[in-house]
DNA sequence: AATGTATATGAGCATATTTGAATATACTCA
DNA sequence: TGAGTATATTCAAATATGCTCATATACATT
């Protein structure tokens, strides 16, 4: 239990489970819809998946990691009690709100790999707009 | 979120929380019970009080620690997770042995105060007996 | 008031954690 | 096979954490 909770006490890791909690996503794409670096980002999400939280899957190069199923079944209350949190935080609420932005716009990986910084202006332009 | 997680993210915070679970303690209760420095156990206490896991309450000398009302009002999912994972570790479950014959021998403050050596003998050749 | 006791806190040390930069590994595709 | 790319890992530096020993504070009792 410990070392579950260990894992959680980081507001980064946080911010990568509530995303995560949406849809399974890539590196690359926590990179950018997190601004973090990327080697940041892969050694969060596997510090995430050593202790079970997360589960990763391999699509040609790039590993796509979700949420564990088995985490979920096994950690009920601790699983609602993160969703309860997540609807509270600010900063959770801003990246989902970037999430719903790259997923309206059918972005994805390949978007990522021919060009980041386009993908990055289409996010913050969009939510300029709504400003 | 990410400070309550922090809090609990300790072996010895969890091991304080567990027997707090049970009833109020005061830190020399706690010294006694899970054979921590009094300074540590302080310490650990504090931390979880600044959290607003624990709050405390002053009886003459003593400072009686116990589960905060409002955390578990405020955090039941947590509390419910805590509690399940109380059970399934060997340290966790040792301490509540420990505090049952501590408080089935009619123990209490006054008892460590005069002599916390006599206290420690009479929780192990209990223990002894068992084993 | 003076002494004793319970708890809190400060200083210093060892260890752990987080991070960016650089590099290594694993995979794809021409 | 060789170049390119996504992810993982290593290294070094900065920061944070946990612990002990010593001391301070607050309260009780004589």
């Amino acid at each position: 239990m410990t070392e579950l909770f260990k894992a959680l006490g980081d507001e980064n890791r946080l911010r990568l489970l509530n995303v995560l909690d949406q849809k399974a996503l890539c590196v690359c794409e926590i990179e950018v819809l997190l601004g973090m670096s990327q080697s940041n980002a892969s050694r969060h999400l596997s510090k995430l998946r050593a202790v079970g939280i997360l589960s990763s899957e391999k699509d040609a190069q790039w590993v796509h990691y979700k949420i564990s199923d088995d985490f979920i079944k096994l950690n009920r209350e601790l699983y609602l009690f993160l969703k309860e949190g997540f609807q509270k935080g600010e900063s959770f609420i801003n990246d989902l709100q970037r999430l719903e932005i790259y997923t309206k716009k059918g972005l994805n990986c390949q978007y990522i790999a021919n060009d980041k910084d386009y993908v990055l202006r289409e996010i913050d332009i969009h939510l300029k707009k709504e400003a």
